[in-house]
DNA sequence: GGACAGCTAAACAGCG
DNA sequence: TCGCTGTTTAGCTGTC
């Protein structure tokens, strides 16, 4: 009851905000800002960036690796005498670990999997510190190139900040310290011997003229930004890492008394080579655009300055005033070695980030191109990423998850299904926004699931005032399949229409109405009554049986949505491709550890099973035996009489698909925005 | 044009 | 009494 107030009230507040909005939808860009909170969307989004980031430095540097490895073969067979060098099996080995070690093991062990030769099983179980003994075996082997040298470093530094951190923590004091400064004489020691033959081979290197190192050269790799500084810079470095925190521990009200790392989180350290913020001391630089487009400049304002915290990289000191923090940075902040390598740190990030700017401007030009949207404004109402083909395919969004190619747009629900080699598809504003009722929708008409469509345009459906093109019968079964029990109260079920949906955020009572008629008329849904009241369940093969006869009467049809979906031997080249590029294997991992390619590969087949083995599969998740709810005390069954024949109904694989991890994860459905990232 | 499916609206009953 | 839940009916439209 109460619940079902706040929820109306919800639905009211986003009415009135939505209701002054004309169909035509000329205001449509001010539309509501998402339920979701941008927190929980930006840590999730900086996961991915991150994820990719480290992918993509891992990739360089197995690159370089092997050109350095051929360029300086001999003089890696004079260094390396009697010892064999890594197999080309081995990076192709380490890479593979390291791409699972971002469902694993995160990026620590990925960088120490990437930038050590160390046995993949060490690199990825104990993401640690490396022990002098691993150490001195890499540095005896010599097999490291500058670059991974230097990625070892700057990363031994972070773990060795991690750490420190860690033993900040109450239970492991006296003898977590000591273990910690026995570590840090250790490191120190294994660091000069880095640095020395560090040195060593860049003087090799030069000396073949195999590296040159350009006194004004920006953009460097990130893995040979530091290849020209010299050991005392690294040595100042590496004590500005491990003494910052000694110093915090002592002084930890004076600058910001909350400046934990927290190890579970995806935050990046505070390591100032690791840290995403940089600039010169007072004067603006180049990439100044770049800071000043987050922070508008004002007489008093500084892009490293901001809500009183200076925003050097590492630092966060608090002041009370501007003048306060102008010499806080000419004094801690001025030009020295610390600050310049932080400053090219940052270059890099910057050109990291122009780089990936450019891919996605250019990903999306060729989208409005494909879509032939005439807009100067490209951060329009979100569109719906199906809309577009092989475009967003591209290898340069592997943080999202692989766009399914259906030929399915939500803008045009009445529109016949055609695949995309043969339809470009126009949208428009007001294609955009169907106001109409749904009549036939998608789902329905050719079997399609909804749930890849709904996961690529959540973002849309969320935030854009535009009907889903599914009925309500899909979308009631949508929730309740979403659900981890499968099964939802009417008034979760409410919620999840509203939160899933900004349309559904107004006329609560016309399409509430709705959603219990088609529970009641719908023999697919199934009531039960548990110990928390009525829940309602789908059964599969009912919903299934609904529209038989579709879709079978039109070979040609069955042929488009054959090749449009992708399945099997028709499988289309650019998902492939794409599948290729992100290092994912389509029929093997996509089962395993992938959720989403888990989910999009039993879409698949949910889809073709649904459209067109219809009746030709036995049993599914729905069946008595395998009931998924529990609990149960009575079961409401609709009063039309059950054909035998329907136990021999259709296979549905949806319930199985949506048993994987990437629906498990997504569970609170009672307006608990935070945790509910469903998709 | 009929059958069917889906949407909307409404009435009604039961329940807390 | 009110609001929610659930059922049922009717009318309309679109698709096949």
């Amino acid at each position: 009851m109460m619940q079902e107030s706040g929820t109306e009230a919800t639905s009211d507040g986003q009415a009135s905000q939505n209701g002054g909005t004309s169909m035509e939808g000329g205001s449509r860009e001010g539309r509501p800002k998402s339920a979701t909170p941008s927190v929980e969307v930006t840590a999730a989004d900086l996961l991915h960036f991150q994820q990719h980031q480290a992918l993509q430095v891992a990739r360089q540097i197995l690159l370089q690796q092997q050109q350095q490895q051929s360029q300086s073969h001999q003089l890696q067979s004079q260094q390396n005498t009697g010892r064999k060098s890594p197999k080309p099996n081995d990076k192709q080995q380490s890479l593979q670990c390291c791409i699972s070690g971002l469902v694993g093991g995160g990026l620590t062990s990925m960088f120490l999997c990437v930038s050590l030769k160390v046995p993949v099983s060490v690199a990825m179980m104990t993401p640690q510190v490396i022990t002098p003994q691993q150490m001195q075996q890499i540095l005896q082997q010599q097999v490291l190139s500058p670059q991974q040298l230097q990625v070892l470093l700057q990363q031994q530094q972070a773990l060795m900040l991690q750490q420190v951190m860690y033993n900040r923590q109450p239970h492991h004091e006296s003898f977590q310290e000591q273990q910690v400064s026995a570590q840090q004489l250790a490191f120190q020691q294994q660091l000069l011997q880095v640095q020395q033959v560090q040195q060593q081979h860049l003087l090799n290197l030069q000396r073949q003229g195999l590296l040159t190192i350009q006194p004004g050269q920006t953009g460097l790799p990130l893995h040979s930004l530091t290849q020209g500084m010299i050991p005392a810079e690294l040595q100042q470095l590496w004590k500005e890492v491990t003494n910052a925190h000694v110093k915090e521990e002592h002084n930890n009200s004076s600058n910001n008394g909350h400046r934990g790392l927290d190890l579970s989180s995806p935050a990046p350290p505070k390591n100032p080579l690791l840290n995403q913020h940089a600039s010169t001391n007072g004067q603006y630089m180049s990439h100044k655009r770049e800071t000043s487009t987050l922070e508008e400049p004002s007489p008093h304002s500084h892009p490293l300055y901001g809500h009183g915290v200076c925003k050097w990289p590492g630092c966060e000191a608090v002041f009370e005033d501007f003048q306060s923090f102008l010499k806080h940075l000419n004094n801690e902040h001025a030009l020295d070695d610390r600050s310049t390598a932080q400053c090219r740190v940052q270059m890099q990030v910057v050109q990291q980030l122009e780089l990936q700017l450019a891919k996605d401007k250019e990903r999306l030009q060729a989208m409005m191109t494909h879509l032939h949207v005439k807009s100067t404004e490209p951060k329009a109402t979100p569109q719906p990423l199906n809309l577009v083909s092989s475009v967003t395919l591209s290898k340069s969004a592997p943080e999202a998850s692989p766009p399914l190619s259906l030929p399915q747009t939500p803008t045009t629900p009445t529109a016949p299904l055609t695949p995309l080699s043969q339809t470009h598809s126009v949208i428009t504003a007001n294609s955009l926004h169907s106001v109409g009722p749904m009549r036939r929708r998608y789902s329905e008409k050719y079997n399609m699931p909804i749930s890849p469509d709904i996961s690529q345009n959540k973002e849309f459906y969320m935030n854009a005032d535009v009907r889903p093109p599914f009925t309500y019968a899909s979308l009631i079964r949508q929730a309740i399949l979403e659900s981890p029990e499968k099964q939802l109260t009417l008034n979760e079920i409410y919620n999840w229409f509203t939160r899933m949906f900004a349309y559904f955020r107004r006329n609560a009572a016309t399409w509430k109405n709705a959603v219990r008629h088609n529970l009641s008329l719908h023999k697919c849904f199934v009531r039960v009554e548990n110990v928390k009241g009525a829940v309602w369940t789908v059964d599969e093969i009912e919903f299934q049986k609904r529209r038989p006869q579709k879709i079978s009467g039109s070979p040609a049809l069955v042929k488009n949505i054959q090749t449009s979906l992708g399945y099997g031997p028709t499988l289309s080249a650019a998902f492939q491709a794409s599948m290729a590029e992100n290092n994912i294997p389509l029929y093997t991992t996509a089962s395993i550890g992938s959720p989403t390619l888990n989910s999009l590969a039993n879409a698949i087949r949910e889809e073709m099973n649904g459209a067109m083995d219809h009746g030709n599969s036995n049993g599914s998740d729905s069946s008595p035996g395998r009931s998924p709810l529990p609990a149960m005390h009575h079961i409401s069954v609709k009063e039309e009489p059950l054909d035998p024949e329907d136990h021999e109904g259709p296979l549905s694989l949806v319930t199985t698909a949506n048993h994987s991890p990437d629906f498990d994860h997504h569970r609170d459905y009672d307006d608990d925005q935070g945790h509910d990232d469903m998709l």
